[in-house]
DNA sequence: GTGCTTGCAAATCGTTTGCAATAGC
DNA sequence: GCTATTGCAAACGATTTGCAAGCAC
C-alpha cells in the first residue's frame, strides 16, 4: 500500500483513500476493468463511493500518466495500470481481453515528425477455446 | 456510382439509394466519419434520411465486410471504407485522424493459435503542425 | 478557512430498440 | 402481396456536469 502511495505522490496525485484503492485495484487486477467494474468491486469496501469519484479518479490517473485507456470496444472505456507499450486481444466469443507482448514496433509510414504519446494495438477474433467451439 | 452498386451487390447488400449514398460518402471522404458526420453530410441531400438508417446501414456494411469500425476514441465509433490493414493516428491538438501505412505486422506474443479477425493500430499524439504550435 | 475532493442528481451524447409506414421485387 | 427497408420516437447505457457538503492542510 505504501508503494502505491508514493507512486501516486510522485505523479502529483494526492493519495486519498478512494484514489489509493482504485489504483490498487487497477494494479492488481489485470482484467482491464471499466469504470463500472471498478465501482462494483470497490463499492462494498467503500460504501459511500460514488461513480463520479471513480470517473474523476480514472481521468486524473490517465492525465497524470499512471494509467492508460483502452479503446478496444466502441461503447466502453477500459483502464490499465500497465502504461508500457503492449497490445490487447479481445475474444469475440468469451469477451475476454488478453495482453499481447509486442516485440519490435512495426514500421509505420505517414507520420514523420509527429509526436507519439500513445500506441495501441488492438486485435479482435476468437481465442483458442472459443475458436474450437465454433 | 455503378461501381459502388455492383460492389454492394457482391457483398449481398441491396443497393438502396440511402445505402449507395452512405457508401459513396464513406468511400470518397477519407476522414473516418462518425455516424453523425455522415448523417449531417447527407441529410441535406436526402431530406427524409434518419439517423437510424445511417446506423442500420453502417452496421450492415461492417457485418458484410465493406467497412470497418475504428475504436480510436472512447465515446464514438468511426467508420472506414478501407478494409485493408492500416493504422490511424489521432492528433490530440487538431483532432484530425491520419492514415498510417504499416509495413510488416509486428511480432506479437501471447495469442498463439488464436483466430485474428480485426487488427487495429491506433496512435495518439500531436501532428507536425500542432506539435510546433505547442 | 481556503482549496481540493467527494458524491448525489440531473443532463448529455452516442447508439439501440420497438414498431408502424413505405418501397421494391 | 410479401419481405426488406426506412424512419420516427422512446429507451438505454456510459460518461459528464452542476453543485453542495466534507475533508485536509
Amino acid at each position: 500500500m505504501e508503494q502505491f502511495k508514493n507512486y501516486l505522490i510522485e505523479h502529483n496525485i494526492r493519495p486519498s483513500l478512494q484514489r489509493l484503492m482504485i489504483y490498487e485495484y487497477l494494479y492488481k487486477n489485470h482484467n482491464h476493468p471499466t469504470a463500472d467494474d471498478i465501482y462494483s468491486a470497490l463499492s462494498p469496501l467503500i460504501p459511500t463511493l460514488s461513480k463520479t469519484t471513480v470517473y474523476n479518479t480514472l481521468k486524473l490517473f490517465v492525465h497524470n500518466g499512471v494509467a492508460i485507456t483502452l479503446n478496444i470496444e466502441g461503447n466502453e472505456l477500459r483502464y490499465d495500470a500497465d502504461t508500457s507499450v503492449h497490445g490487447h486481444f479481445k475474444c469475440k466469443g468469451c469477451g475476454n481481453l488478453f495482453d499481447i507482448r509486442i516485440s519490435g514496433t512495426p514500421e509505420v509510414e505517414g507520420i514523420d515528425g509527429f509526436q507519439v504519446d500513445e500506441y495501441q494495438i488492438n486485435i479482435k477474433g476468437y481465442c483458442k477455446i472459443c475458436k474450437v467451439e465454433k
